[in-house]
DNA sequence: CTGTTAGCGCATTCAC
DNA sequence: GTGAATGCGCTAACAG
């Protein structure tokens, strides 16, 4: 490998000088500055971030843990975290933890104050609060980046925050608009789960509708495709008088737009559907779907911002409470996924 | 932040039996072991990877660099390499290169002989060969996990490859013996450009079946959605007697669905639609998408391996040619988006 | 089996 | 403006 102290004699000076002119720190002569310059392109050298990290005490990287890479939320906030990092001059390193035996902790522990100065997660997975809560007391800031409960942050975890209850009210209220009555609901989590601000918002615009939200309506399942498609399917066959569904998510609600084309209905003339986060597939299905924008790209730039400024302030180790940073209001995007019922029916079965 | 000494003092021993303990190297009395771990498990001490690497002149982990995050296959890719990195206990670091001016290679550099031992690279996008080169040359290995061009493989760097001339003749070949004459072809990339086996393999398969593949019948495109949308909509329009399109991949074969939609034909009915990959989307699509598979979890996984033999290897400095591993070959997985031509006109029109 | 010495490649602090 | 000391946290090689 070669090192500073190659580079420094190729050019005739200290290694120093030559640290001096890369980091562009400390005054340098124009003629040595050029003379090193030219060691360095000459010789092809390369700083050793992991030394220079060892000594100034901070690594040059940020880490963005995933929780399923494969889902196409991730990779979309990953971009757009990507683009915030780099405004900063930081690269953002990716760790996905889909299938770690121990949810990623490990994987977390490496990463965080070695290789990396702070940690970004977006996880749907199995963290747990506790977890962060070490990591975040080995030194690193921790910052949650997609947090669904603005009213109830994670205890001593930084965290930006969407109104998740919002969200699922604005779905709903949209269908409610549109004349429906009979609104079932596909939650892509468990019972009380991720999505259970989602599913607070559905029950919430459902009551202000005068409307029942039965339990029978409701399906809970895992958030993928495969299981919204299985969901609707199994809904909508115990009810068929649904006419419209409320979807937590919009991968999930891919598949129900497919179950319910299986069942030889049509999306929306006798099932309207509405999910939520708006990812780009929402606007490539057939029909396009109808959603609820979450603000994905503010999330990942507070995120970053959020997490950069805890690092700057790490030296005070800050004793207040955690930050919560809350994001801007989701708001509907009216697509053609959605649209009345089609006849008005009675209420007739139950 | 915790040190190896605060540990050694905190269960009264040296740094060094500390460090034997955790590494599970050199012998270490069974008492002695125990009072270690009790106070690091006391402390919450975690070693810090960087000072680790430096002495050890090694990374801890592996980095995969990625083009495009948002496009699915790279994500599906990532979950099948990030698996078969775990198997030899070895974290991957994800990198996303989108919007780096300089295509990545700043990212690359930093990354490379620092944070990681190894480079997997699976780009779609503007990194050079010789910027890997250069990389190599600076002692971190390099493969390039998913190339297209079997016979043709990049000078001097480790590659994975698959039959992509293949994967495109029996897309096409499918085609021919569907009865169709009139083949149009979407091929997602610039001409003569990455996509370029592929389209060769849907050339010599319409040699093969006594067909001539007309310019006229051949858009290029980007590797994405809507340009596969795009693309289908102009080909079609301008050429309206073609009754089955080849696409070289599946993302645009997405839009290239849609867009047959949106003229107001059908597919398989009026149009058949083939592409190439199989990522996870080709089965949720309407309809289903017939596409010819290739081994992606076996470029993954040849990847790492490769990758992690030339880590092996490295002291040798191995001055033979760069090792090329060729994959098995692609298969057709037949859905529902490929049919026989609804009726078997005399090419009419040109 | 355990402790000691040395140094990985770099940047900080001060002389010159 | 540039050079010489010192040490970041850890482990290799060896001494005890």
């Amino acid at each position: 490998m070669l090192t500073i102290k190659d580079v420094a004699e190729l050019a005739g000076v200290t290694p120093m000088t030559v640290s001096n002119v890369l980091r562009e720190r400390g005054r340098v002569g124009e003629a040595t500055r050029q003379k090193v310059l030219r060691a360095v392109e000459a010789s092809g050298y390369r700083p050793n971030l992991t030394a220079r990290a060892l000594v100034e005490r901070r690594a040059p990287t940020l880490a963005l843990l995933l929780g399923c890479i494969t889902n196409p939320f991730y990779p979309q906030f990953t971009l757009k975290a990507t683009h915030a990092a780099r405004r900063h001059e930081r690269h953002l390193l990716v760790c996905n933890t889909d299938y770690e035996g121990d949810g990623g902790i490990g994987f977390l522990a490496e990463v965080a104050g070695s290789l990396s100065d702070g940690i970004l997660v977006a996880n749907n997975g199995a963290l747990s609060i506790e977890d962060l809560q070490t990591v975040q007391q080995g030194g690193t800031p921790v910052v949650i980046s997609v947090w669904e409960f603005p009213d109830a942050p994670p205890p001593g975890i930084a965290c930006v925050t969407f109104d998740s209850t919002a969200a699922g009210r604005i779905a709903t209220e949209h269908l409610t608009a549109l004349g429906h009555q009979r609104i079932g609901a596909v939650v892509a989590s468990e019972k009380g789960g991720i999505h259970n601000g989602r599913y607070d918002g559905y029950r919430s615009a459902m009551r202000a509708a005068h409307l029942r939200a039965l339990q029978a309506d409701v399906r809970f399942c895992s958030d993928d495709y495969q299981s919204g498609y299985d969901a609707a399917t199994a809904l909508l066959t115990a009810r068929p008088d649904l006419t419209a569904l409320f979807v937590s998510n919009d991968l999930p609600a891919l598949g129900v737009l497919n179950a319910v084309w299986a069942l030889g209905l049509r999306v929306p003339e006798d099932v309207s559907v509405v999910s939520i986060t708006d990812i780009e597939q929402a606007s490539q299905s057939r029909p396009a779907l109808t959603t609820v924008s979450i603000p994905t790209t503010e999330m990942a730039e507070q995120g970053v911002n959020l997490l950069l400024q805890l690092i700057e302030e790490r030296a005070g180790e800050q004793a207040g409470a955690a930050p919560v940073v809350h994001t801007s209001a989701p708001t509907l995007v009216t697509r053609a996924s959605t649209a009345p019922p089609r006849r008005q029916e009675p209420t007739s079965r139950t």
